[in-house]
RNA sequence: GCCGCCCUAGCUCAGCUGGUAGAGCAACGCACUCGUAAUGCGUAGGUCGUCGGUUCAAAUCCGAUGGGCGGCUCCA
């Protein structure tokens, strides 16, 4: 038999017959290597683990350990859970796709008869459990385009023939395992008994091929690991993370509330929301002050026609309120451009003017569909720290390093990670060639420069413009979209822009939208779920509470809260006849940075007995003393 | 908007297949005056999201509607 010569990552080379599979060569290096092998890559390409070699290759064995080999592992369990699921309630149940997703998978499936629930889980995952004890292999088969659409046909696989179909290969691989066959690029695991942890997670809908105007499919979420503690300790985790919703921690600590009667999506900022909020705000206003951005405020409401200016009326409308006064039609407002549009135009500009910086705290309102509302992350109406930055095509560039830069201080300072992303020119558009490039250059640029990994959406760009989109992930790993940077074209187009140049001609200026932090909403969200709700001293809506210990020292409390309320500390007080460890629990409970316990040797030495919501105590010191002590924590961003 | 599930006291939740509601915490009252995550006893509190239907009888079954949850589509 000819012998082939195989090259491993390390460099060394193993002469072994053709035929001889990853597999094989794995349990030649050692049988524990060979229990992790999941697949392999041969000369670059993912392959099953059996898939015999033919010919020289350089060979890498992905193992369990890896991420691509977790990938496999999944996307075998996903065939596994669908196999469950067709010998379950195969007569009424086709199956479509059922990919590895980040921590986990899915496998979709139609069925006008059958509605899947959790409290079938058991059973699914009983019946996986089974497949996965009998060890089945599972074997890779290559078929033409025609049997593979005669097999799926015969089987009642409606949605796999269309899949294939519309594929446009001559040929396809098919991978079975016992009497459960599916289409499947792979590579997949050598048999079922590789699978040990599995857990069903929900299920939810989805359209067939992510298309609202497609059937709607049955998505059965689960999540797999290759070791049962790895499994146990990702769902408790999970637990975890639900504690940190910052819909759960807004009623516990009393940030904000949703009211049925005022309607869906409009958020109430109770006392301590609203003080975390304004000092956000303050937050911003300050850091825009420092970067040369001008304050400006436009109104709720403008007339329709400078809708229809704008294009929103053409491209925005079903998103948007209207209403009518004295006969004229007014849109509330889902942006802040246009009032920022009129101030630029309020004079006539000149290069020198340039770049003009308009920053407004803008809040707006947008009838976004019923189904997407999601606590603070998905609102109707919220508050944008938008601004649009008017400047020279020489500038432009400048500009955008400067907001990106903008963002990733801000990031900084609350200690977010973040992905991001470019989208680049969609079909749909407007604008020159030149002005693209010029503006998806400089963006691109900026990102280079700032060393930071991102990714690249061809063609996502809005129809205005391409754009820098910034994500923050919620306690549970959702991505949502925060701060944003985009080139604009229609506007100072549609509004008739201009700036006299150093030659004494009009130009058309240029404008970049951008947010830093988004919506404060949805920021807050997020920054609830990242802080847990233990947010830093110079955000805490309640920085410490005077506790004393019996009734004896209520009168110097109210002294040290009054001293401390007029400094400028943001101090309650509970003075209520409870014991000490009972209040210190529910100031605990409220996530207040500082308890100022005073007994009677605080009162003696007229001090306060500082108490850390760590658990930490600070030595005791006078209300004056703690006064600074705040001051300087709080100046600090951390 | 679409699919599935959910809505019971201020909060968290019980209440099997229909026979006109229950706990813990919170609130209030009384006692205790107490040193770093829950003192004890007692009192009060709900037309079971809303509207309509089936039934002798509906928190429970059916329909509509409002709100929420998990996704999908769309988006800050």
């Amino acid at each position: 038999m000819d012998q082939i010569r195989v090259e491993l990552p390390d460099g060394t080379i193993k002469e072994v017959p053709a035929e001889t599979t990853p597999l094989d060569l794995a349990r030649s290096i050692g049988e524990r290597l060979a229990r992790q092998t999941v697949a392999a890559k041969v000369d670059g390409e993912l392959v099953d683990a059996q898939l015999p070699l033919q010919r020289d290759a350089r060979l890498e064995l992905v193992t369990l350990g890896s991420r691509e080999g977790l990938e496999i592992y999944r996307h075998s369990a996903a065939h596994l859970m669908a196999h469950a699921v067709k010998s379950l309630f195969g007569h009424d149940v086709q199956v479509t796709i059922g990919p590895a997703i980040e921590h986990g998978f899915y496998y979709d499936f139609y069925s006008d008869t059958h509605k899947f629930t959790p409290e079938e889980f058991d059973i699914i995952e009983q019946k996986m459990a089974e497949l996965a004890k009998a060890d089945l292999p599972v074997e890779r088969e290559v078929m033409s385009r025609e049997q593979a659409i005669d097999l799926f046909q015969r089987m009642g696989e409606q949605y796999k023939v269309e899949l294939i179909e519309d594929l446009g290969e001559p040929t396809v691989s098919v991978y079975r395992q016992g009497d459960f066959a599916d289409l499947c690029r792979g590579p997949h695991l050598p048999s079922t008994g590789f699978l040990k942890a599995f857990k069903l997670t929900s299920v939810a809908g989805a359209y067939w091929r992510g298309d609202e105007k497609n059937a709607m499919l049955q998505r059965i979420y689960a999540t797999a690991f290759p070791d049962k503690k790895d499994l146990k300790k990702y769902l408790h985790k999970l637990d975890e993370a639900k504690k940190r919703d910052h819909r759960k921690l807004g009623k516990e600590l009393d940030l904000f509330s949703f009211s049925e009667e005022a309607g869906a999506g409009l958020v109430i900022w109770h006392p301590k929301g609203a003080m975390l909020r304004t000092l956000l705000e303050d937050f911003e206003r300050r850091e825009h002050l420092k970067r040369g951005y001008d304050i400006v405020m436009g109104p709720q409401i403008l007339r329709t026609e400078l809708w229809k200016t704008s294009g929103h009326y053409e491209n925005y409308r079903e998103n948007m309120y209207f209403t009518e006064v004295e006969g004229q039609g007014y849109g509330i407002k889902p942006m802040n451009c246009l009032a920022h549009m009129l101030i630029y135009k309020s004079q006539i500009r000149s290069y020198r003017d340039l770049p003009l910086r308009f920053f407004e705290l803008g809040t707006v309102h947008r009838h976004e569909k019923s189904g997407v509302l999601h606590g603070l992350l998905r609102v109707r109406g919220f508050t944008q720290d938008d601004a649009h930055i008017l400047c020279t095509p020489e500038q432009l560039d400048g500009e955008i390093k400067n907001v990106l830069t903008f963002v990733q201080d801000v990031m900084e300072i609350f200690g977010f990670e973040y992905e991001m992303e470019i989208s680049t020119r969609p079909e749909k558009s407007i604008g020159t060639t030149e002005d693209w490039e010029r503006a998806t250059t400089a963006l691109l640029s900026a990102l280079k420069d700032s060393g930071l990994p991102f990714e690249i959406n061809e063609g996502d760009g809005a129809f205005y413009g391409p754009k820098i989109d910034i994500k923050l992930k919620d306690a549970l790993d959702r991505r949502w979209q925060c701060a944003t940077i985009q080139c604009d074209f229609t506007l100072p187009e549609r509004f008739d822009l201009s700036y006299i140049g150093s030659d004494g001609e009009r130009h058309r200026p240029v404008m970049v939208h951008r947010v830093i932090l988004g919506a404060i909403e949805r920021f807050i969200g997020v920054l609830i779920e990242h802080y847990a709700g233990n947010f830093p001293l110079w955000l805490s809506p309640v920085q410490a509470v005077v506790v004393n210990v019996t009734d004896n020292q209520a009168e110097y409390a109210e002294q040290v809260f009054n001293h401390l309320r007029s400094e400028g500390v943001r101090v309650q007080k509970d003075l209520r006849n409870e014991k000490l460890g009972f209040k210190i629990r529910e100031a605990q409970m409220e996530k207040i940075p500082y308890m100022l316990v005073i007994g009677d040797r605080e009162m003696e030495g007229g001090t306060v007995a500082p108490r850390h919501r760590s658990g930490k105590s600070l030595d005791p010191m006078t209300p004056a003393d703690f006064v600074r002590f705040v001051q300087e924590e709080s100046r600090q961003y951390h």
